[in-house]
DNA sequence: GACCTGTCTGTTATCGGTAACAAAAGGCAA
DNA sequence: TTGCCTTTTGTTACCGATAACAGACAGGTC
């Protein structure tokens, strides 16, 4: 069976030695220019790709990320596929790799050389002061932690335009019953958003389940007025909406509006379709790859924030 | 900072050699018992973990496995992340960790010990017999590659009979409409039934989505009396079949009964619930994980095919 | 020309394991 | 007692890279 070609083949056939390979590799600037050359032509020729183990063991690393969801991953969540898919992407650039970790299991140390989280809540993070190694949060936070989530006060406040503009003459807000930060801040996007059209805001406030927005509807249908736009903290809860309306025969588009959040799979499927706050989750997890590889180049520096841009879809739930 | 703990750390505390403790963890049955014990305290005192790089160089692997989506992802399948936990958590006792791979993306050799390949159609039968390496499909085939899937033909007997004992006069089968194994098996299992029971099978076939399968039944919901079964081939053509039936203002489940495929979020979304045949994706997940792993330590010896029993989910749509 | 500098390349040791071989110790038959 | 297995343990070399240091060489200064 043909050995795969080593830093050593290539150094022979340019005529050079190892180190001047690897050098070539990691450090080009200390390289003389032509030999550059010669040498990445050598490793073309020979079809050269660096052995992963024994770099990382070289470099005392271990060319793994874990990927940590301390939410409940009520067991069927489309939720993360796109964004392992985006930070599995970005990472193999870098020959890295992932390991899937479950609330519960041990965050051992020392197996990875850092972390990417969801769903951390307030109470974890004494948790996370534990941890030793570099981690980046998926998931907005106020505990200074670095994190990449889509800009949730940008899409709330997206999506009460929306619903103000298509004419709605009432908007009320139906979040998701958690105080955390993401939820904060859609919260007060369509707060702020309705006092700068002199509206006065209402909140209320559910379980992130289908079940709970559709006996919340059941129950409280008469208080709406014709007319009003159901801006809602999460798809699951539009749909729920959704169904109850239906089931009550109520008129939507017309006499309600319904915008959801998150536009993963279950706005598509809702019928009527959901008009929602699409994140992109490819791009959050490839930017949550980013930042933890940047993180662990740079010894663990701190990465900051980074928001990414929902755009709203529209669709049948809404005029 | 404290340096973690390594095979000469043990062995000095264990008053051996290093070879002594690297047998102790890979052939312990080469050591002398008592010695063992001696060997052992020594790690746990230590906490001792072996260097995954190390031990990959050494013994000239890369403790990857790589798994390969050949399908489109629908950009929002939730059917893979169960899948994915039930993979990476037995993959992780190993110490292995993952890659994922879409469709497209090179199938570069020698970065991984193994695949775990999903969604393979006939037509990507040559590009399998390229890999060198050792891989298993996720889902039945016929090329006689080593599997793991549902007992697709159980899971549609199951389906059949459950509708047939609930009293539906007809029953109609509305399967996907490719030319593969696991579909072959679903309606293989339909039909076998209903020759059992002395009933004329009548099977359909649409394209796996919402949209095709509520076309269908709006043009087609004239030919099927009242009374009628659908067993659908997966829970996205049952709930389109739902939403025309409920458009339509058909009483379900009195007259048209619905049965679907999966089991995978969207049969507890549906309004009506979706009576399905539930695949359980974390066991199929970890049985993918075992079967690589043993094909692997075994030098790509063949592990032929493993099903997994479905289970029934009674809801709403069927009485 | 001697000396220093800076740029580039090579040498050596090392990362933490494992395989292959060598050696020591004990048992048993001749 | 000698010789030959067997069982158990140790020695050595090596997996394929990188870091740290050493050496070679060019050019500039005095």
């Amino acid at each position: 069976m043909k050995r795969t070609a080593t830093l050593e083949d290539v150094a022979r056939k340019a005529h050079v030695s190892k180190m001047t390979v690897s050098r070539v590799i990691n450090h080009p600037e200390l390289v003389a220019p032509e030999l550059q050359v010669v040498v990445e032509d050598a490793m073309h020729k020979l079809n050269y790709h660096p052995n992963n183990a024994a770099r990382a063991l070289a470099k005392n690393q271990t060319s793994v990320v874990k990927f940590v969801i301390l939410e409940d991953v009520d067991d069927t969540d489309p939720y993360f596929t796109n964004v392992l898919f985006g930070m599995a992407t970005e990472l193999k650039k870098q020959n890295y790799s992932l390991q899937l970790l479950l609330k519960g299991s041990q965050l051992d140390q020392g197996a990875a050389d850092g972390y990417v989280i969801t769903g951390a809540r307030t109470d974890d993070y004494p948790q996370l002061n534990e941890l030793k190694q570099p981690f980046v949060l998926f998931g907005e936070n106020r505990g200074g932690y670095d994190f990449v989530d889509t800009n949730n006060l940008l899409g709330e406040t997206m999506a009460t335009k929306y619903a103000l503009k298509a004419g709605y003459r009432s908007v009320v807000f139906i979040g998701i019953d958690v105080r955390e930060a993401f939820e904060f801040s859609r919260e007060a996007g369509y707060v702020n958003t309705m006092q700068q059209n002199k509206k006065i805001p209402s909140v209320f406030r559910v379980e992130n389940s289908l079940a709970a927005a559709r006996e919340f509807i059941q129950e409280h249908l008469g208080e709406f007025p014709k007319n009003t736009c159901f801006v809602c903290g999460s798809d699951r809860i539009a749909m729920g909406v959704i169904q109850a309306l239906v089931e009550a025969e109520a008129k939507i588009p017309e006499d309600f509006g319904v915008i959801g959040y998150d536009g993963v799979l279950l706005d598509r499927l809702s019928s009527p379709t959901i008009t929602t706050v699409k994140q992109n989750l490819w791009l959050i997890g490839e930017k949550l790859a980013e930042l933890i590889l940047r993180k662990i180049a740079q010894n663990g520096a701190p990465q900051g924030e980074v928001f990414i841009e929902p755009t709203l879809s529209e669709a049948e739930s809404t005029k």
